[in-house]
DNA sequence: GATTGTCTTTTTTTT
DNA sequence: AAAGACAATC
């Protein structure tokens, strides 16, 4: 991209008075249409800008952002800009400094829950927590508040400290803290543990004040609390920041409002938020769509800005989009147009049973390659992530290198959680839940009965595990075994504090490491994932080093929830850093919540079955809200696709090793019939199906509208026959040496066993397997026998 | 205190 | 199917 704010360092004068002569004068203005520019221009008092999928909202927050720095109106530092994702903030820091031709350091940008960390750090001692308290994530919480249950003597099975967790969050991103029990004991119903839930909710604030620690909730609870009970320094932070910009703010909760609005309550109330109703997809995470409808009561001679027209999709897919959303009451309503082509009408294919999904899906992915459509510009988005594993075997099966984009993450892996508790009561040794989770790992007889007693001391004394670890070591209470046991750990420590100074912190985590045992413990481990673990723990001693300091670490991996390149196809390890860049053009397999604010060519949309998609529990936790929302998220995953949208849905699936029959989804008949294009499912019939593919699909199939069996796809005929004779063609082509491997060599594939390789294509096989038959197959899987 | 085997359960979305 | 919880056993 060029750099089309070099313009100027004699401009901003200027700038700030007509508007037409900055237009000419500041290029990066020129691409906008009228309503985008005035959505940047319009920079003084309180505006929303309501943003349609694909209207240009990222880039009008950006050019909003570069304006106000580049016409001086603030400096970078007086700017407050919130996303919700890591990644939006990153990608809002890259697109600014392009913008403006230099970094715009000193920016307050990044997530919610980051940003109020900062300030949180910054007046930690206000809310009784020392600068540097830790920031636990759920898996701390759960066990903390199982400590809780249990010494209350409450059954944690029949209420489990999982969902205790949640209706805590719960009350905290309605921003009520421990301050406002009364009202959360208004709100409780008493459903939960008899209705010790609000006290115990008291006894878990205590403990994270003992702990030194706050929850994700409570970065935002506690700023509000010391906001409120500090006006000088709300103010301070009021005059600070001149500007504060907002994305999505459709999907902010009740506390990141009441945030929201003490910082901008000034008087030039100069906050502009950006969101798009029907694109609300976080109610469950306390999001509530009552402050995008509220906000120019809220914000006094506010502004409201729609933008429109839509840059992205074509015109069938906006069709669809719209007409699927325009079921849902209760919107702002906005009329998306394009004057791009009407395109490719959306197509919805049955299946029998999810691999038949994923094997279609796949077929139709080899014919895009063909048609020479990037991989990197296609996507699969699903609704709940088990989906993804039928996709991950077939695409590892014929070769197509993909990722997985919010899989499991990296740190919450076992592994790393360990050896992140033993960073963590390095620099904190009061760290009672990093202390109880690596006590005894690796083994060192130190169990239970121990901890028991560990226990006894520090709640009697009112001391963190570690100190009475300390003085346990001294007495006769502990068996002698794990006295001197733990008296090891504890120097052990000791040791390795002291060489803080001395050793890069790189260093040192392999040394703690090495010399806790904990390398060991993997290395004698029999199981197939221990390589794997060794591996991850590599990887983290690697990515360390790109941070300063143990402390920015944690900070960086406790906040920065993404792993933004996800888990591939391609290497099973997982890259916390952000710099890693991954050589091959990978497909994309997501579900539909993260898939909001990113654009494909083409976009698969599988699990289109009632029960699945809208999801039963959505329904019968939350009723037509819950629908709404669901049809919201149908809706966040057409609006994707800039190309062709591409709907499946399955007759069968297995879920919890149980098969489970279900009808296609409600939201497939809502979407206009014009618009879409229905490939009856014995047409879909694949050469490794044919048996068991077209069982009474006729029948069955047929949605209430009509669709399946009425019509055909206008494009390339399903692909079977092209399939299969690409198939058979290949065999003949020119063989290259570049190949790994021979025709006839006997191999070893991790997921489908011995085989002999039939034909070599570079790094493509097509190999004869004993148990599964031919498959194609890339060599990267493959291994000599 | 550790190990082994049996029984149970499984939340959709995530900062 | 897989992971976790729990009991019985070494």
């Amino acid at each position: 991209m060029s750099d089309p704010l070099k313009v100027s360092k004699t401009v901003s004068t200027e700038s700030k008075t007509v508007s037409m002569l900055a237009k000419r004068q500041q290029p990066y203005l020129q691409n906008l249409n009228s309503e985008q520019l005035s959505a940047v221009e319009e920079t003084e008092g309180p505006l929303l800008v309501l943003a349609g999928a694909g209207t240009g909202k990222t880039r009008v927050l950006t050019t909003r952002l570069s304006h106000i720095i580049h016409t001086n109106r603030a400096r970078p530092s007086e700017v407050l800009a919130v996303t919700f994702t890591n990644k939006a903030a990153r990608q809002m820091v890259e697109r600014v400094a392009e913008l403006l031709g230099r970094p715009a350091d000193g920016l307050w940008l990044g997530t919610f829950h980051s940003i109020a960390a900062r300030i949180l750090r910054q007046n930690a001692e206000l809310v009784g927590l020392r600068s540097d308290f830790t920031i636990l994530d759920t898996d701390d919480q759960t066990r903390l508040l199982k400590q809780l249950l249990k010494s209350r003597n409450i059954d944690d099975k029949r209420w489990p400290a999982r969902t205790l967790c949640t209706m805590i969050q719960r009350w905290k991103d309605q921003g009520l803290s421990s301050n406002n029990i009364e009202r959360i004991e208004i709100l409780d119903k008493g459903e939960f543990a008899n209705g010790e839930a609000p006290s115990i909710f008291l006894d878990y604030q205590k403990r994270l004040e003992i702990l030194n620690a706050a929850d994700f909730g409570d970065l935002l609870a506690h700023c509000i609390t010391i906001f409120k009970s500090n006006p000088d320094l709300l103010s301070s932070y009021q005059k600070r920041f001149k500007y504060i910009l907002v994305d999505e703010y459709q999907d902010t909760n009740v506390a990141q409002y009441l945030w929201l609005r003490l910082l901008a309550a000034t008087e030039d109330q100069n906050i502009c938020c950006v969101g798009d109703d029907d694109q609300s997809i976080y109610g469950w995470r306390g999001a509530e769509v009552g402050n995008i409808l509220r906000f120019e009561k809220d914000f006094s001679g506010a502004k409201v800005i729609r933008l429109e027209r839509n840059y992205r999709s074509s015109g069938n897919i906006l069709e669809a989009a719209s007409g699927l959303i325009g079921k849902n009451s209760g919107r702002l309503g906005k009329t998306l147009w394009t004057k791009g082509d009407q395109g490719l009408p959306i197509s919805i294919t049955g299946t029998w049973d999810g691999e038949e999904e994923a094997r279609l899906i796949g077929n139709e992915i080899e014919i895009l390659q063909e048609e020479g459509q990037c991989l990197e510009e296609i996507a699969i988005l699903v609704r709940a992530s088990f989906q993804t594993r039928a996709f991950e075997e077939r695409f590892l099966s014929i070769g197509i290198p993909y990722r997985v984009i919010g899989g499991p993450r990296f740190y919450e892996r076992q592994e790393i959680r360990d050896a992140i508790a033993y960073i963590r009561m390095l620099v904190q040794p009061d760290d009672d839940l990093a202390f109880e989770r690596i006590i005894n790992v690796p083994k060192r007889g130190l169990g239970d009965a121990s901890l028991q007693i560990i226990h006894q001391i520090s709640r009697a004394k009112n001391i963190s595990l570690n100190a009475s670890a300390q003085l346990l070591v001294q007495t006769d209470d502990l068996s002698k075994k794990a006295r001197n046991s733990l008296a090891k750990l504890l120097e052990d420590f000791n040791r390795w504090r002291s060489l803080i100074k001395s050793h890069t912190h790189w260093e040192l985590l392999k040394i703690i490491l090495d010399e806790s045992g904990y390398t060991d413990m993997w290395l004698h481990d029999k199981s197939p994932q221990s390589p794997g673990r060794l591996e991850n723990l590599k990887e983290l001693v690697s990515a360390i080093e790109e941070f300063e300091g143990f402390s920015t670490f944690l900070e960086h991996i406790s906040l920065v929830m993404d792993n933004e390149e996800g888990r591939t196809s391609q290497n099973n390890a997982i890259i916390v850093a952000n710099d890693a860049n991954i050589p091959t053009k990978m497909l994309s397999i997501m579900t539909l919540n993260s898939a909001k604010g990113l654009e494909f060519n083409n976009v698969f949309l599988p699990g289109w079955e009632e029960g699945l998609f809208p999801h039963q529990l959505a329904l019968d936790e939350n009723g037509s809200t819950g629908l709404e929302e669901e049809r919201r998220l149908a809706y966040v995953g057409l609006t994707r696709a800039r190309k062709q949208v591409q709907i499946f849905f399955s007759a069968n699936r297995r879920i919890y090793n149980q098969w489970v029959s279900s009808i296609p989804s409600r939201f497939i008949d809502e979407i206009p019939s014009d618009n879409v294009i229905a490939k009856p499912v014995n047409q879909t019939t694949h050469l490794d199906n044919v048996n068991k593919a077209h069982l009474n699909v006729d029948e069955k199939w047929i949605s209430p509208a009509g669709y399946l069996g009425t019509k055909l796809r206008p494009r390339k005929e399903l692909n079977s026959n092209d399939v299969r004779a690409e198939w058979e063609e290949e065999p003949a082509k020119t063989r290259h040496s570049g190949s790994k491997f021979n025709s006839g060599d006997r191999v070893i594939h991790r997921k489908f066993g011995l085989g002999v390789v039939k034909h070599a294509d570079g790094d493509k096989l097509e190999i004869l397997f004993d148990k599964v038959g031919r498959k194609k197959v890339i060599d990267r899987f493959i291994e000599s026998e």
